[in-house]
DNA sequence: ATGAAAGCGCTAACAG
DNA sequence: CTGTTAGCGCTTTCAT
């Protein structure tokens, strides 16, 4: 009822043309004369014409409409990485329609098909784990898609699908690396799931930074955050317990490094001089002050623009032409959760981007 | 290519009937026989089909896919907004493309049509002005709409559509008595923008409030902060400057409360000794421990939930019963920022809900 | 109980 | 240059 709007039959009958001459000239298409499309372009105007982006979606099989996957919204990082993709999106004429996975892998399936049935063109995925069979059927299928933050890791599928990552082992080295110079060297991490990327490769990272620095790694001194602050609060109190306890922290997202400084701050401890706290992903909230969270992280939103602009790269040309695998270079923000007192590193970059 | 998937016509085939037999077994119709429809459903599993809801919608006029305007994600409350918004419709069945108008009025337009170009049954407005002329044209057209936070405030159109609302009036009564019975006399308010229900009614109840209680209300005290973080900065140290400055900030949303927070400690005051403050809409950042901003503000997920079912059923039933109006009462969320020592009162609730 | 036919609004061949 | 025809994948009459 609400929907009917004028359609290129009836300004066909108006201009005495056919339909598909209108469709023509409605695209512009110099196969019809100026002078008709000029007059149709005006009767389209007069009737204040909208195409139906639908039935030309069925024709041309191209909507226009790019499906994203995401574990949930409400998280900072996730918010500003969706912001780049809409924004990016728009700037070549496409939507995006996004479903929060909750990092379920079963809902993830569910959305993606919706999601198919729906027409989108490709995928952005900002919810794979590392073994995620329901991208893998993707890639089976053929379908363009490109993951962000996180990827697969297993071969062959790692290889065989583009991404957008940050550079997870530089980050956590460049994170341990400023915990490191301010003199510490009993860290406790506070870890990410193991079955994502950015989990496995950041605490991959720790380790082999301990590792080249002759420094002993305690798996006691590894506690799960699960990406969650509810878990990282609880695993940020379980460390703090040790009796040899940790005087810094690194933990792998900043979501549950603020989780871990409320934990640190509720048993009393003070930060920095008690205890050192770094975080990942430079999120908004931790340039508050009174966070004033350290961290390491990467231009989330340009992350968000670079991925949605390989994706409508290959959708448009619809030939995939090589992958295209992007790391983005983590950049160190030295606020005051580390007690920072000044030292020359290339990485070095004082406060990040104000919103 | 990526696209060609099974079809009714190639299930029609291999079960020996016709393409409208199987539509109508795939959706279970009784019309068909027991026998055939389960025969039927059996080939599509296995030759694992999936309908194109793109030619489903063309058909029946109903695509299950939801348009939603928001001014923009990042902000913590629109982001919550917006999760409540998804899940709600995920539970119908039914999907949101959003897209962010920036608080810019062309774009809101451009994003409208391109949305009802799409097919999307209805919209949930949560970027609405006080005269919105692309909400107003939507109302003309008998598209199905509820609007969410905000709301039209012209008559006649104001009650011509639905919207679920938080109680301005009431929440900024709240507020201000909340800083009055801590003794303040002298406070500073940072508004939002006037031509949004949100920064009007706010305003107004602040108003109310201090006429109420006998206090004049001096203009200078009231500074724009735009609904914007740098404004809202640059707004407080205005009002910091004041000879006879504020000895508490009301700030009309939790954004530019953390905001001028910020101005508040850079210019050397502290929080709540030599200035109160309090914000609105209870963001989750509001919650944060060194943030610990008092604030009053609704059940944000609740209203997205609350208006996406609105719609959905307006939707469904095609039919408008009557206009749905819902207003949401705000609760007082009593943290660090205002001094409280304790006191009785019907709206106090310690403590919001921790995520 | 099922088949046949028409059509949603649009585009893309092929004619003329 | 423009009209005709066919069809995207599905639903919904109307017949049989």
């Amino acid at each position: 009822m609400a929907k009917n709007r004028v359609t290129i039959k009836e300004i066909a009958k108006v201009a005495k043309v056919t339909p598909a001459t209108v469709s023509m000239a409605l695209q512009d298409n110099p196969r019809i004369s100026t002078d008709t499309r000029k007059k149709i372009q005006l009767i389209a105007k007069d009737l204040s014409y909208h195409p139906n982006y639908l039935a030309r979606a069925l024709v041309s099989k191209i909507s226009y409409t790019i499906g994203v996957t995401i574990p949930n919204i409400t998280d900072s990082f996730y918010a500003e990485l969706l912001q780049g993709l809409e924004d990016g999106a728009s700037e070549f004429g496409f939507n995006t329609i996004q479903c929060s996975t909750r990092n379920i892998l079963s809902k993830e399936k569910l959305d993606i098909d919706l999601l198919r049935s729906k027409g989108v063109d490709g995928f952005v995925i900002a919810s794979a784990e590392n073994e995620d069979l329901n991208i893998k059927r993707l890639i089976d299928d053929g379908f363009p898609l490109v993951m962000v933050n996180r990827r697969l890791t297993g071969k062959p599928y790692c290889e065989m699908a583009d991404y957008v990552v940050p550079d997870n082992l530089l980050g956590a080295h460049i994170a341990m690396e400023h915990l490191y110079r301010q003199g510490h060297r009993r860290i406790g991490v506070i870890t990410g799931l193991a079955n994502t990327s950015t989990g496995k490769e950041r605490t991959q990272g720790v380790k082999r930074f301990l590792k080249k620095n002759g420094i002993k790694i305690e798996p006691k001194l590894f506690v799960n955050g699960g990406w969650n602050k509810e878990i990282a609060y609880n695993a940020t109190k379980k460390l703090l317990k040790l009796s040899d306890k940790p005087t810094a922290i690194f933990a792998i997202s900043d979501e549950m490094a603020i989780a871990a400084r409320e934990a640190i701050l509720d048993i009393g401890l003070s930060i920095p001089s008690d205890i050192a706290l770094i975080g990942f992903d430079n999120i908004i909230p931790a340039q508050y002050k009174g966070i004033d969270l350290s961290s390491v992280g990467i231009k989330t939103y340009e992350m968000g623009k670079i991925a949605i602009k390989i994706l409508i790269e290959t959708v448009e040309r619809k030939t995939s032409p090589m992958t295209n695998k992007v790391t983005m270079k983590p950049e160190l923000y030295i606020r005051q959760t580390c007690g920072f007192q000044g030292y020359e590193t290339k990485h070095l970059q004082m406060i990040g981007n104000k919103t």
